[in-house]
DNA sequence: CTTACATATCGAATAATATCAATCTAATAG
DNA sequence: CTATTAGATTGATATTATTCGATATGTAAG
């Protein structure tokens, strides 16, 4: 029932930078570590808006936070990042690796190289 | 008014892959250009939902399509997925370009790397 | 021209996200 | 202990995404 994760839970990370806001933030923390409230001041957000992307950020595993005292420090966390990168760049590897079924309808048509022209 | 797009608008490319479906889509696309209702049968969607994600992923430029005859194929884009992939590989390279502005509520603390303590 | 088929678009329903004000918790300072 | 400050959590609401049935459009075949 649980929705199809890609391996390691790309598809979380890819979720987490698909919104501006935190792909902004994910952009002021690649300078460098930063506490909430040097992000905050970044952004015409309030408060609990960036409490609630930095948990989606962290949850995802890009960012990872580490509580000094009163203040909150995010890091970017490289080494998912590349995860990420590395299945993305695996995509263009093409596998020719058959994952679709042959085709039914159009069977003796589609589903080859686009030179193949449609009867 | 517009939302500020990222360089090249790599933000359209990240909202078409924070779907499950699309990215499986694009898994499919991996392996060779597919007409539509090839991947259609590949997933427990309708064909207008089809429509629908294949509209986004090629409005992000991750896909291309080219119609031929009745059928559309579909082409994973790699030059565009390799911008993707450069301009997230470029978040990975601390650029020491401090993007925030200097704090002004923890001034004398905050803002500096993990290993300040915070008064 | 009519039919059949592949895909796109529309409109409406539903689900998921994002946002904020209010409040809570944790940590430090006094 | 009390007050203050940084962040997190909650609940309500607004916004955006996803999905589908119905229908439209485009293309080829008869």
């Amino acid at each position: 029932m649980d929705k199809q994760e890609t391996p390691g839970s790309q598809l979380l990370k890819l979720k987490a930078l698909s919104d501006t806001t935190r792909l902004d933030i994910i952009n002021l923390l690649s300078s460098g570590p930063l506490c909430a409230c040097d992000i905050l001041e970044s952004f015409q957000i309030t408060q609990p808006t960036l409490s609630y992307h930095m948990k989606l950020l962290t949850e995802s595993g890009l960012v990872s936070s580490e509580r000094t005292g009163k203040w909150m420090h995010y890091t970017l966390n490289c080494s998912e990042l590349e995860d990420l990168l590395g299945y993305l760049k695996q995509l263009m590897v093409s596998r020719n690796v058959p994952l679709v079924k042959s085709s039914a309808n159009c069977e003796q048509s589609c589903n080859q190289t686009k030179l193949v022209k449609h009867n």
